[in-house]
DNA sequence: CTAAAAAGCGTTATATTATAACATATTAAC
DNA sequence: GTTAATATGTTATAATATAACGCTTTTTAG
C-alpha cells in the first residue's frame, strides 16, 4: 500500500477535471475550466499541478505541455513513465508494460550514471488514424 | 549515406553555437549570443531550430526546453532519441546504445499503435555529482 | 534556361507557458 | 496549543513560442 494523499480543495478540483478528461489538458485550459470554482490565477493552477505530479496522481506530457491523470495504479510516484501519442488526433495513452518498465529501470549506460527516473514518449498513429 | 543538408546562414550560425556548447542551450540564450551576428528576433532563432531539429542536426530536450547538437552520427533524422540528464549539474548526454534503440524501435503496445518516433529522457545523478 | 514552387528571411506584434514575491491562512506534528 | 510546514490568494512579470505580412533566395521541373 502506498501513502494516501489527502488532496486539498484546489488540488481536488484540478485533479477531478484532469481525471475526467479524455485528453491531456493544458494549464490555461484547466484555469479557464475552474474559474467558476474560484481558482482565478495561473499560479493556483501550477501549484496544484506541481503537487499532483509530485505525488504521482497526474503526469506531464513534456512534448505537449499538458497533463493527464495517472492511468497506472502502480506508479504512485511518477518515476517511470511511458506514453504513446498519436500525432494525428493527439490521443495520449499511458503505457503499462512490465517488460518495458523492467528493461528501462535496469538500463545502465556506459557513463555510469545512476538513474532514478525516466520518461518515454512514443509518437505515431493510433489505430483509428492509421485507417484514415 | 544520408542526404547532406546545406545549412543556410542563420542555421549555420545557430548550429555552430549549439555544437560548440557543452550544455543544452535555450532559445533565448541562443538569441542573445547571436545578436552580434545579425540575428535579432526570436522567430529567426526558432525557425532555424525547427529546421535543425527536423534534419536531425540538433535535438530538443523536452524537459528542459533546450537544444543540443546530435552526438550520434547515425541519427540523421531524430526519430529515436535517448538522453541522460543529471538533475544536479544539468549535464545532458545523448545515449547511443543499439540494444536500447533496437528494443524501443521494436516495441509494440497492446493498443496496436504504429510508432514512428520516440524520445526517452533518463534522470539521475552523473558520476561527478554522486560523490558530492 | 527559366518560370514556378518551395524555402528562407526580416520585422512587428502577440500568444502561450511558467514563476517571483509577498502577505495570509490552514494543517500536521510535537 | 504552539510551531513548522504546506497551501492559499493576489499582482506582476519572466520565459517560451507562434501568427501574419511582405519580400528574397534557392531549388526544381519542364
Amino acid at each position: 500500500m502506498h501513502k494516501e494523499h489527502n488532496l486539498t480543495k484546489n488540488q481536488q478540483i484540478i485533479f477531478n477535471l484532469i481525471d475526467k478528461s479524455s485528453e491531456p489538458l493544458k494549464a490555461y485550459t484547466i484555469l479557464s475550466n475552474v474559474q467558476k470554482k474560484g481558482i482565478k490565477a495561473p499560479l493556483q493552477v501550477y501549484r496544484a499541478l506541481d503537487k499532483l505530479v509530485e505525488i504521482g496522481k497526474i503526469h506531464k506530457i513534456e512534448s505537449r505541455n499538458a497533463f493527464i491523470a495517472c492511468q497506472n495504479s502502480s506508479c504512485q510516484v511518477s518515476k517511470a513513465t511511458a506514453f504513446s501519442i498519436c500525432e494525428s488526433c493527439e490521443k495520449v495513452t499511458e503505457i503499462s508494460n512490465s517488460n518495458l518498465s523492467k528493461y528501462l529501470s535496469n538500463f545502465k549506460d556506459k557513463a555510469g550514471m545512476k538513474y532514478s527516473k525516466y520518461n518515454l514518449e512514443f509518437f505515431g498513429l493510433c489505430k483509428k488514424c492509421i485507417t484514415k
